[in-house]
RNA sequence: GGGCGAAUAGCUCAGUUGGGAGAGCACUUGCCUUACAAGCAAGGGGUCACAGGUUCGAGACCUGUUUCGCCCA
């Protein structure tokens, strides 16, 4: 006797209870056994204080299905989850609640403020882990991490005195990317490139000697105030006598020379541009070759600074307008025009990024970027799919140093402190208390903390251990693979790279899965501002359950390639969940005097019938894709074999042809039981990783051995069952029973009525269709079936159809229409002709024959024996009627 | 400016060594058939963006063009 399933499924109880027992169990938790072969994946740590959204719901969806896989294989399966501290992000948001106390961070100081963000990732940070455990996440939650726990502190300190030391990490005054609303420095990546439409101002220099003018082009009129240059291209030979000459800097009537530099663009304007080296990328780099000052004019406040004589004090922008006045009152703005320019604005805030320069600390890249270039070239770290290679080594080819210093407060400080009596500056693993040169105790630690990204690219050893040799890193590192969508393989992919193989001395994973992005319904990045279009995956769990959502986002995946979700694809996997529900109850429903004591006994094939061998070998198929498609990362496409296989052979093939045989009470019955437990029960194990919950829930209704599907043997195929002709015999028996079906429909017969049909049928497949009539009778609604051998007499009254040369006659008593009748045949008959012509042609094709493969030709010819054998009988029968 | 991706049924999308155009949804028709109406059965619907090329054979490979999206400068 076994356990019943409630009518309805209920996913919210059910994944509850189940989630709850799989971590009451231990079962996620990993030890190291050695003698097992290890398979791990370090989570891509969400942001601490952050919600869940589609993208994560897809990422770990991915993530869990590839553990429980490999679980299921047998392997030493360990994934590590874990929060990052979101520097920036996380600090905005505790600022934004001090502001509504009108409070700023400096009201409180650095060591109160912090002692906010402490409490707000408590509060808060619970959350996405929560809502990760909502998913099903097969998470080891004993190893839990935070980019700030101290184990990872101490990873971030120890890497940086290394890289230090090392003269990897220096600071220096360079040309920054400044966010005068976060108020601090960002790194290249972290600077967005918007498309604007802006205007192109042409602004005359006198030349310093003689009459004339230079004339530059500008999108930045406000930092001419800085210009140390005018810059032309050394073979322009409109300028080529001007340079080394002086221009006069308006305004500011100052002298600047005029220089040549290949950087300048003969095509952009005149030709001739101002040269700003405080200000913009290009211009510091001339400025460094032509030795020139750097004047910065514009602040960290994005105000003008002294610099900017009178115009001190004024915002950017506002400078930017009445500097164009005061040149127009003067003659010197000879033009305007409108302009698309790439402006930078900052990836938090979206506030435009003001070029600075400053006193920064940096990695040296170069030495770094080469190994990791080299690893990836030489395959030692694999991109899925391949395209993303490109992307990657393109980056890391142009790389510039890595400015890793913020000015925040939320972070990990720099580990370098000044001494203020004898001017040493010093890296140190233990916060000191005097100076390591002087002894001094006037010294002070560097106030800034360093980018976010910094300790993320720690994390495949930090979690582990580092700079402990533990037993962890050891056996797991390095991890199997990487899986994190396209949008940060330039600040978290690269940088684990390079900072693996300096530090690990070997790659932090074997292959990095990239994943496509989770869209709304009209194709675009969901996006707060739209709430309409935005989904809250909680939603979706609330009111569908979380197998369905992890069904609906891994049919959607296709290697690489965003998706849209739509609610309507939702419900359609619903009833997925459904069918298989109920799949479940049927299979319950007919097993009273079932057990699995009962498969002790070896399952007797010479009592299979058709519909048994064909399912089993179906089965040892599917098995046997499955492990070869997940193996190659193609999760949605296992996603659909398994859905076709439940759905249409399993449920309605197998299930339907299985009832009349569990109505006997003999052999019959118990064997199509022990079929239907076999090939149901390796159906939830090989969908677990894929929907959880629901298959935990059946699976331990179902006869089973074992505590939890979940460690439940991932099956193995077995080649014995796979049963070419049992497949063939039955495609036939489901051509038939559709032909019959279709003359049903289009003549009208009432569905529930059973009639009769009459099979004339050549000696080659008498047999099929008189030991599987009893399908027949069910699938078809027959009553009563005749076989008859070749071409003895026909019924004439009847509607008719051939299907591979067995005739098959439905003698409709006073049903036959004969105009529909010939109509049919026609239809039929202009089909097979069409399919006669074509194969035909292609056959008469002396290329075709003598340069296809044999196997096609073949093919080819046995295709059109068989199309013409039904083509003639097909007419032979309009003949009849007509 | 450079790179990448997409263009296939009304909609959303699969289509992996080049060899009979597929799925889901939507649509039409008929069914409450004792697992499931969130279901069953039958059916209609496509010059695979365009133009060339390679090949016996191209949705797939090559070249170019158009439109859309993303990334980098």
């Amino acid at each position: 006797m076994n356990k019943q399933l409630s009518k309805v499924y209920d996913p919210q109880v059910v994944e509850e209870k189940w989630y709850k027992f799989w971590l009451g169990k231990k079962y996620f938790h990993a030890e190291v056994e050695k003698d097992k072969k290890p398979y791990a994946i370090v989570i891509p740590p969400p942001n601490v204080t952050g919600k869940l959204h589609l993208g994560h719901a897809l990422n770990n969806t991915l993530q869990d299905i590839l553990i429980r896989y490999h679980r299921m294989k047998g392997y030493n399966t360990m994934w590590i989850p874990g929060t990052d501290h979101a520097g920036i992000a996380t600090q905005v948001k505790v600022e934004e609640a001090l502001a509504k106390e009108g409070k700023s961070r400096h009201d409180l100081g650095r060591e109160k403020f912090l002692e906010k963000v402490w409490d707000w990732k408590k509060e808060y940070g619970g959350t996405i882990i929560r809502q990760l455990k909502k998913m099903g996440s097969s998470c080891d939650w004993e190893r839990e991490r935070f980019t700030m726990d101290e184990g990872c502190s101490q990873a971030v300190r120890e890497v940086f005195i290394r890289l230090y030391e090392k003269g990897l990490i220096y600071r220096g005054s360079y040309l920054v990317n400044w966010c005068p609303k976060c108020a601090t420095t960002i790194s290249d990546i972290e600077v967005e490139h918007e498309e604007q439409e802006g205007r192109l101002w042409h602004i005359r220099y006198p030349l310093a000697e003689g009459e004339g003018y230079i004339q530059v082009a500008t999108t930045r009129p406000e930092t001419m105030l800085g210009d140390t240059a005018v810059a032309v291209h050394p073979d322009d030979e409109r300028y080529k006598d001007l340079v080394g000459k002086q221009v006069i800097l308006p305004i500011m009537n100052k002298r600047i020379p005029i220089v040549a530099d290949a950087m300048v663009d003969r095509e952009f304007g005149t030709g001739a541009v101002k040269v700003t080296p405080a200000h913009d990328i290009n211009d510091f780099e001339v400025g460094l070759r032509h030795n020139l000052p750097q004047i910065t004019v514009v602040g960290f406040d994005a105000k003008m600074t002294e610099e900017a004589g009178k115009y001190a004090g004024l915002d950017r922008y506002e400078c930017r307008k009445k500097l164009l006045a005061e040149l127009k009152a003067e003659g010197l703005l000879v033009g305007e025009e409108v302009h698309h320019h790439a402006v930078g604005t900052c990836y938090r805030c979206d506030t435009v990024i003001e070029p600075l320069i400053s006193r920064q600390w940096f990695v040296k890249m170069k030495p770094l970027a080469e190994p990791a270039i080299k690893a990836v070239q030489d395959g030692e770290i694999r991109f899925v799919p391949e395209r993303f290679t490109k992307v990657y080594l393109n980056w890391l080819e142009n790389i510039r140093d890595w400015c890793i210093s913020r000015q925040l407060w939320w972070g990990h400080r720099i580990p370098v402190w000044y001494c203020n009596e004898c001017g040493a500056e010093f890296a140190s693993h233990q916060d000191p208390d005097v100076c390591s040169k002087c002894g001094s105790k006037q010294i002070e630690q560097d106030p800034d903390v360093l980018d976010t990204w910094f300790s993320s690219a720690l994390w495949p050893f930090s979690t582990m251990g580092w700079p402990e040799e533990t037993e962890e890193l050891k056996h797991f590192y390095p991890t199997a693979v990487l899986i994190t969508a396209r949008d940060i393989i330039f600040f978290w992919v690269a940088r684990m790279i390079f900072m693996g193989l300096e530090f690990m001395g070997e790659r932090p994973f074997k292959e990095v899965l990239i994943h496509g992005l989770v869209l709304d319904k009209y194709g675009k990045k969901m996006s707060k501002s739209r709430p309409e279009t935005n989904i809250d995956p909680l939603d979706v769990i609330e009111k569908y359950g979380t197998d369905t959502l992890r069904f609906t986002l891994a049919t959607g995946t296709a290697l690489g390639q965003d998706q849209r979700f739509q609610m309507e694809k939702i419900d359609g996997i619903r009833n997925f969940s459904n069918k298989i529900w109920n799949a479940a109850r049927f299979v319950l429903m007919n097993l009273e005097d079932y057990s699995i004591k009962l498969e002790e006994k070896e399952l007797d094939e010479s009592l299979l019938t058709l519909a048994d061998r064909y399912i089993l070998s179906r089965l040892q198929k599917i098995t046997k894709e499955a492990g070869k498609m997940l193996d190659r990362y193609d999760i949605g496409g296992l996603a659909n074999l398994l859905y076709d296989f439940i759905w249409n052979e399993f449920c309605d093939w197998y299930i339907e042809m299985a009832k009349p045989l569990l109505r006997n009470e003999d052999e019959r019955r118990f064997t199509t039981q022990r079929v239907l437990v076999k090939v149901f029960r390796q159906i939830m194990v090989l969908l677990h990783p894929y929907m959880p919950f629901i298959t935990e829930e059946i699976w331990q209704a179902l006869p089973h051995e074992g505590e939890t599907i979940m460690l439940a043997p991932w099956p193995v195929a077995d080649d014995d069952l796979i049963d070419a002709e049992a497949e063939k015999e039955m495609g036939l028996i489901m051509n038939i029973t559709r032909a019959i079906r279709n003359i049903r429909a289009e003549a009208g017969v009432d569905p529930g009525k059973k009639v009769e049909a009459i099979f004339l049928v050549g000696a080659d497949k008498q047999d099929v269709l008189t030991k599987n009539r009893l399908y027949l009778n069910t699938l078809a609604k027959l009553n009563k079936i005749e076989i008859r051998a070749g071409s003895t007499d026909k019924p004439t009254k009847a509607m008719t159809a051939v299907v591979e040369g067995v005739e098959i006659y439905l003698p409709l008593a006073g049903m036959v229409d004969l105009e529909l009748e010939i109509q049919r045949l026609q239809k039929e008959i202009s089909g097979l002709e069409m399919e006669r012509k074509r194969l035909s042609a292609k056959l008469a094709n002396e290329q075709f024959v003598t340069k296809a493969p044999s196997a096609v030709v073949d093919k080819e010819r046995k295709k059109l024996a068989e199309v013409e054998v039904d083509y003639k009988k097909v007419k032979a029968r309009l003949a009849e009627l007509s």
